[in-house]
DNA sequence: GTTTTACGAACAAACGTTTGCGCATACAAT
DNA sequence: ATTGTATGCGCAAACGTTTGTTCGTAAAAC
């Protein structure tokens, strides 16, 4: 009794058998007919006695762990850690607990974050894949765990995911750049096979073609600070400069920003910036970035859904979810087009 | 076998019994004098088998979860998201792992969160506490929970913490704008009641009275851009408005510039502004903020090995660390003192 | 007066580990 | 021969739950 108080204590001080206890405990009273007075007494002794079930005996018993996993490439990257806050609140409302993983947007770490978090007898996972590996994802879930890519993902696989409407985001960015007199124009990329990346490619280049655009470049190869920065210093050195960058990642506006800073560039007077990811303090920084705006929330809770869906009631089959974006004008984007 | 196997398994394949297999894969082989054969073929055939350990069998069995907890008061403060990424990869090298809880900086959240991470048989819990309630920490710690806070903590008690040194960090921030010739300051502070908060109010004010000035005051309530917004706000109805603001954290420093822009005051032509808390972003504002930078990896790396002091070597003495923080200096503290 | 049905609760096994002892065997020392 | 001492390994209990099955008893039905 000195120590936690365990489910036996209960049984003894309440005068009743283990079994009983547990069943009570686990509001299963009904389904084997314990009376209302029995209840009452078991709850009121696990009340007293401070009773904290102890999950690992339950787990091992059970074999579930009312815990999943989320693995993101980097906490420390603001559109993540929203993430894995979002994801965090969502799960606890089904009792059940969060483990984050930190890739470090490294396929390796990545693989032995997903080993070391197996370990742990998960009920499911929620990962953002920083690769263009799904070996270790599909084998994952051919053991029967449910799982699902959130933000990156990779199409034609039996493998959930909830994600934006990359295509629709980078072509309506494109478009506004277009439409604001901007024939010459850059992006850079990031991570090229990842399939956001690829649709934003695509998005981007069908706005492009479809208006006509012939002079665009498309560069880069990761979804860092450090791409967009040395990027954005190449194409400052071109004879003939783009009048526009669409920076796929807000991490890679800050490396475009930091380079144009470097180099004297106004934005938007001299060149403009339109970027993937919107987060706060965009809106702090000069001038304020236009931006294709997420819905981070609506993809986390989406996925907590499907996830549990799968978890709770079985529900296995794949689904494919993409959710619009958001054009967010802000100041970073001139009007070329005087005419308008 | 179908299933993951267990170290049954092993023990049958391998033709050796379930504790000698159970001491070859702990590493205890050599004290318990098992020889190398045997050894080989235990590991050869759990490798073979692709074994993993069942955490929740072994943790009911030690006692021990191998897994601590963290609870910061927002995951989407930046601030706090690079605590839980450098916390929780510091605890992986220990091979533990790291739930994290969000308080959403409320303290009955925190409680919540408290109660329900432990009955995951925490092994130790890291926390940021977002009031000036300790009681539910300090049950915590007697019922032998190594316990560590960080940022914030609290004086006069057997509870250890890491945070900065934030009187001195307040004091040369606030001895920088003087020098600079400001002798009209203002101070938007955050929860009243915390120590950090107290230290720096304390900083603040010893630096100006030391230095003979009269024309500052102390505002503010929450460590919110809010906060910093609406005490902005009204600092600028002032008919003498001060000539520097002194933000204590980077969230408060955000709202003072959504204020500063929308009433169309230049920083820091018309105010001076400096901040606690660096972040990546605050160089992309516009000016650069000038900031008391605060060594957050540090303060984890220490808070995290002295959990483990306590955690592996019953180290239970309290532990008060306070690390120095340095000034940054960026763009926007003006100098009014044209005779330097 | 016997059988049925419902009710209330308990037995005991199982989940996969770890670990304090104990048990052989073999060889050396007495 | 007996004792001593390494050496190499296994028995079985324990950790705290959950749960399929069983077991009384009392009231209801025949």
């Amino acid at each position: 009794m000195q120590q936690r108080p365990n489910i036996v204590d209960i049984a003894e001080k309440a005068g009743f058998s283990i079994t009983t206890v547990s069943r009570v405990l686990n509001g299963k009273a009904d389904k084997y007919r314990i009376s209302k007075a029995t209840q009452q007494v078991i709850m009121s002794t696990a009340e007293e006695l401070n009773y904290v079930p102890n999950e690992f005996a339950r787990n091992l018993r059970t074999g579930k762990s009312k815990t999943i996993a989320l693995i993101v490439p980097s906490l420390k990257n603001p559109f993540f850690a929203e993430i894995a806050s979002v994801v965090n609140t969502e799960v606890r409302k089904y009792n059940y607990i969060t483990l984050i993983g930190d890739s470090d947007d490294n396929i390796e770490n990545e693989k032995t974050e997903v080993l070391h978090l197996s370990s742990r007898n998960l009920d499911g996972m929620i990962i953002v894949p920083c690769g263009d590996e799904w070996g270790h994802l599909e084998r994952l879930q051919e053991k029967g765990l449910p799982l699902i890519c959130i933000d990156r993902y990779f199409e034609g696989l039996d493998l959930s995911f909830v994600s934006s409407d990359n295509y629709e985001g980078a072509y309506s960015a494109s478009k506004y750049l277009i439409e604001h007199g901007h024939t010459s124009i850059a992006c850079i990329q990031g991570v090229r096979h990842s399939t956001p990346n690829i649709q934003r490619v695509k998005g981007f280049i069908d706005a492009m073609v479809g208006s006509g655009i012939t002079s665009y470049t498309v560069t880069g190869d990761a979804f860092s600070e450090q791409n967009g920065y040395l990027e954005t210093k190449l194409l400052l050195q071109q004879k003939a400069r783009p009048t526009a960058i669409f920076a796929f990642s807000n991490t890679i506006a800050m490396g475009c920003i930091k380079a144009l800073k470097e180099e004297k560039v106004k934005v938007p007077d001299e060149i403009s910036l339109i970027t993937f990811d919107d987060n706060p303090y965009l809106n702090y920084i000069e001038p304020p970035l236009t931006c294709i705006s997420q819905p981070v929330e609506d993809i986390c809770k989406i996925a907590v859904k499907i996830l549990f869906s799968n978890i709770l009631e079985h529900d296995v089959s794949p689904k494919y979810v993409l959710l619009k974006t958001q054009l967010k004008v802000k100041a970073s984007v001139k009007n070329l087009d005087h005419v308008l």
